[in-house]
DNA sequence: ATGAAAGCGCTAACAT
DNA sequence: ATGTTAGCGCTTTCAT
C-alpha cells in the first residue's frame, strides 16, 4: 500500500493536520516542514485525490463528450481541451456520445456521481430542445461546443459558421462569379444549416439572388460530394461551387475533373474546416479555417471560469472564422 | 447536496449496509429491495464514486498518455480505447506526454494518486531505456502501444511495421521492380528505424540488394517528403520509392509530378498508415493500412486482462498490417 | 436477511 | 503553530 498522510505524520513526528496544512499551503513551522518534506522524500508520497475529492466534493475533472473522438474536428478541439485544463489544474475524461444515448444515460449523473465538475458537450446533430432545456434548468456548469446558441439559457463557443461562408462568396464575387451553387451538408447538423444561411445571406448581400435550383444537398464525404457535384453539372451551369467542407469539395472537383472541367479555370470550389484534405490534395483548397484548438483552450477556460465562480452569466461565444486561400478559385469564365 | 446511501436507508426504512448490499447485488429481501429501489427513484439517488473509489482502493478509470492527441495516428486508437473501456466499466483520461515531460511527473505517479488503475502509453518516439526499466520494475497494470517488445519485461502492443515494408517490397518486385528506394522517416522514431528494416530485409527477401544511395531521411511531413525527394531524384535513378508513410508520399508524388514525370508510369510510390490523404488524392496511393481503432482496443482488452489479474505474464502482441493496393504502382518501366 | 461499527485517506473546524 | 476530533459516502466484517 501506499503511504498516507498518516505515515508521513509519525515519521515527521507530528500529526495528520499539520501534515495536510503542510500540503495545502498553509502556515507550519520552518523546521517541521523540514521534517515533514524530508518524510514524504522517503516515503514518495502521493495524496490520495479519491479521498480528497470525497471530503472537498471537488474532483478537478472536466468531463468531455463528443459524438466521435477520432473526427478530425474533434481530435483538434480535444488538444485545447486537454492542453488547458491540465494547465488549470483539471484531467480530462472523455465519453462518447454514442455509448451514452445506447444506455440512455443522463450526462448529469456524471456531476452526481462525482465523476465530473464540468461538463463540455459537443454535437454535430442538431440539439434536442429538451434536453437543452433539462441541461440549462440542472444548473450545472456545462457548455457546449459546436451550437450556436440555440438555448439563450446555456453557456456555448462556436464559430461563426454563417460569416464563415459569407467571406466566401464575397470572395467569389470579387472574382465576378455570379452563378454560384451550393453543396450543403446534411440537413440534421446545425453547422451545415448554418453555412447554408450563410450562403443565402452573402449572395444577398452580394446583390445576387441564391437559385433553388444550384442548392444540393449530401453528406459530408468525398463520395457524397462527387455523387452530388455530378446531379448539379448535369442540371444547371455554374462558375463557382461552395462546399459546406472540405471533404465534399474534394468530391466536387474530381466530378468537375472528371467531365473534362478544370478547377479553377471553368469551375470554382471552395470547401470548410481546412483540413488537411484542403491544403494537400490538387488544387488545393480555398477553405474556411476553422479554429479548432482555440475552441476547445476557450471553452475549458470558460468552464473554469463558470465552475469557480467568476462568470455566473450564460454567454454565447462566437469565434470568428479565416478564409485561407488557395489555388481552386480564380476569375469567373463568364 | 446529492443524497446519499443513508436517505436511501432512512426513506427505506432500512439501514445503509442492507442499501449497500442491494447496490451490489447482494442477497437483499424482496420486500426490501422493492422499497430501496422506488426511494432510489423518488430520491434520483446515484452512487458517489469517490467514496467507492476510497474504500476499493479502485478508480475504474484507465489512463492514456500520448504525444498529440490530435494526430490522426492517435485519434483512431483514441476511440477504440475509450469505446472498449466503456463497455469494460472504465473510464478514460487522457494525459499529455508533453505536460508530463515539462513538469517533471512521473506517470507511475497516477497510480500513487488513486488517478488511474491502469496506464496505455503511447509515443511513437524511440523509448528511454531507463525510463523503460523503471516502469517495467514498478509492477503497475501498464501497456505499451507502439512499441515493438524493445524491452520484454513490459507488455506492448503494435502493428508489424516490419511485415508491412516486406509486403510493400514483395508486391513492386511482383511487378518487376528492382531499382527501389526507401524515403526513410526520422531516425528518432522507432516506427520509421522499423520499417527501414522491413526495407532492407524485403529487399534481400526479393534477392535485391538495397541500395545506400537509394535510402534518404526525411521527417514525416509533406514538404519533408517533397524536398528529399528532389534530393533523390537529382542523384539516381530508380522505378519505385517507398515512403515512410503517406505524408511523406504525398509530397514525394509532387516533387515527382513537378518534374514532368509520372506516377506511377514512371516512378511507383507506397505509403504508410492507411491516412486520408492516400485515399483521396491523386493519384491514390497504395499504402499499409493501420489498424487503429483495433489497436486500442486490443490494447484496453489486454490491460483490463492484467488489472483483473487474468494475465499475470508480459506479453509483446504484434497485429498484422494490410496492404491495400491502389493506383499509384505500376509494372516497372526498365 | 439485516444492522452496528469500523475504516478507507483526507480536510476543517475547534481548541490549545 | 499544532493536535484532537468529526465527518465526507461508501464497503465490509461481524453479530444477530
Amino acid at each position: 500500500m501506499s503511504p498516507t498522510i498518516i505515515d508521513i505524520a509519525k515519521m515527521a513526528n507530528t500529526s495528520k493536520s499539520t501534515v495536510s496544512r503542510y500540503l495545502n499551503g498553509g502556515k507550519v513551522r520552518a523546521s517541521t516542514a523540514k521534517r515533514i518534506e524530508e518524510a514524504i522524500r522517503k516515503l514518495k508520497y502521493k495524496p490520495n485525490v479519491n479521498a480528497r475529492r470525497l471530503v472537498l466534493n471537488k474532483t478537478n475533472v472536466i468531463g468531455v463528450v463528443v459524438d466521435d473522438i477520432s473526427n478530425i474536428y474533434y481530435s483538434g478541439v480535444l488538444a485545447g481541451i486537454q492542453a488547458v485544463a491540465s494547465q488549470y489544474g483539471y484531467v480530462c475524461t472523455f465519453y462518447s456520445r454514442a455509448a451514452y444515448k445506447k444506455d440512455e444515460k443522463d450526462y448529469l449523473d456524471l456531476f452526481k456521481e462525482g465523476q465530473v465538475d464540468g461538463l463540455i458537450l459537443g454535437t454535430f446533430q442538431i440539439r434536442d430542445p429538451e434536453e437543452m432545456e433539462h441541461i440549462a434548468e440542472s444548473g450545472y456548469p456545462i457548455i457546449f461546443i459546436g451550437d450556436n446558441a440555440s438555448n439563450s439559457a446555456v453557456s456555448s463557443i462556436d464559430i461563426d459558421n454563417v460569416q464563415g461562408v459569407i467571406d466566401i462568396i464575397k470572395y467569389l464575387h470579387s472574382l465576378g462569379h455570379k452563378r454560384i451553387a451550393h453543396l450543403r451538408g446534411p440537413s440534421n447538423m446545425s453547422a451545415a444549416n448554418l453555412r447554408l444561411e450563410g450562403f443565402v445571406k452573402g449572395m444577398k448581400s452580394c446583390g445576387l439572388e441564391p437559385d433553388p435550383e444550384l442548392i444540393i444537398e449530401s453528406d459530408w464525404t468525398v463520395e457524397g460530394g462527387y455523387t452530388a457535384t455530378n446531379k448539379l453539372l448535369d442540371r444547371a451551369k455554374f462558375t463557382a461551387l461552395v462546399c459546406s467542407n472540405d471533404y465534399c469539395a474534394n468530391g466536387a472537383i474530381k466530378a468537375i475533373q472528371s467531365r473534362g472541367l478544370r478547377v479553377p479555370e471553368d469551375i470554382s470550389v471552395t470547401g470548410f474546416d481546412n483540413s488537411i484534405l484542403a491544403e494537400y490534395t490538387s488544387p488545393p483548397i480555398t477553405t474556411v479555417k476553422q479554429p479548432f484548438y482555440d475552441l476547445g483552450k476557450i471553452a475549458v477556460k470558460h468552464l473554469v471560469d463558470i465552475m469557480e465562480g467568476d462568470i455566473p452569466l450564460k454567454t454565447a461565444i462566437l469565434l470568428q472564422p479565416i478564409m485561407v486561400i488557395r489555388s481552386s478559385c480564380g476569375k469567373a469564365p463568364w
